[in-house]
DNA sequence: AAATGAACCTGTTTGC
DNA sequence: TGCAAACAGGTTCATT
């Protein structure tokens, strides 16, 4: 579920009602997410102060004062809502965090493919899952022509390079495909064979729709919810996404659907080439 | 060695 | 109507 825009939505919501706040108590509830939540994980969180929350990718670490970090991913369907006060737990909430001021952080993920690490100051940047993250398009200055020369050296379609995170970390399914709509360069398109300057407007394409996506908090596809419990609004800005058989917003040619590596790619026939 | 497909899960939608 | 198949916002592992 969370791409980029949906994880720097739920940091900024949680934000202000997290700093500043100790962790009181911890529940596992079910410890059987990707990775396992280790026995010591409540024991070692309780008492500590939240003092900020980073955003890298899709991943948000939670920084505590003793300089552990409480990292979190969200995988297809996760996300960590905040409650004013405790109420009785929900269907897939897996993890509750009571927070000193009475409210509760819970983390429900129907789905289970979502990670929550507690990691020492020493271990964050050796984690593997944040080494190998290439730049973030909405951090940091990435530079068009080194993101240009990525493309020529990949033979694949552009759409699962866009998909690889180890070059842009960040973009999920939606977001890659509604990309390539505005830069309308079509997502099986081999990446070598996409020009240096439709690079370039790929990439301005790429920050601007993720800007426009988190400034409308989201996309509220099916279930999606911010740290308040809110959906989000940019479904309804989708242009190609999940539009098969929809008229082309901008020539009225029909758009398709097709299959890569197992994702749907979404695409005017007659716009992206 | 890059690149694809299966696997990990549960829930909802689609099609016969 | 009912049931099975297909599909879903992601990542990782095994296999070509």
């Amino acid at each position: 579920m969370p791409e980029l825009p949906e994880v720097e939505t739920i940091r900024r919501t949680l934000l202000p009602r997290v700093v500043g706040r100790r962790i009181a108590d911890v529940e596992v509830r079910e410890p059987r997410l990707r990775r396992r939540i280790p026995p010591s994980f409540a024991a070692r969180l309780v008492g500590q102060r939240i003092d900020g929350i980073e955003r890298r990718a899709k991943y948000l670490l939670f920084r505590l004062a003793s300089g552990d970090a409480m990292v979190a991913h969200f995988g297809m369907s996760g996300t960590i809502v905040i409650h004013d006060a405790p109420a009785a737990p929900g269907q897939h909430d897996h993890v509750r965090l009571r927070l000193s001021d009475g409210s509760e952080l819970v983390l429900n993920d129907p789905r289970r493919f979502g990670l929550l690490l507690l990691v020492s100051p020493g271990e964050i940047e050796d984690l593997p899952e944040l080494r190998h993250l290439g730049d973030d398009p909405l951090q940091g200055d990435i530079r068009a022509d080194r993101f240009a020369a990525a493309l020529r050296r990949s033979r694949r379609p552009i759409k699962n390079l866009l998909l690889d995170q180890t070059v842009l970390a960040g973009m999920g399914n939606i977001y890659a495909n509604e990309a390539l709509f505005r830069s309308r360069i079509r997502p099986t398109r081999r990446a070598f064979r996409v020009r240096v300057a439709e690079a370039e407007d790929l990439l301005r394409a790429i920050r601007q729709v993720l800007r426009e996506a988190v400034d409308l908090g989201g996309s509220s596809i099916a279930d999606y919810r911010d740290g308040n419990g809110r959906p989000g609004y940019f479904q309804l800005r989708l242009q190609a996404y999940d539009r098969a058989g929809k008229p082309c917003v901008h020539c009225g040619a029909t758009i398709r659907r097709v299959v890569q590596s197992g994702r749907s790619s979404f695409y005017c026939p007659k716009c992206q080439h």
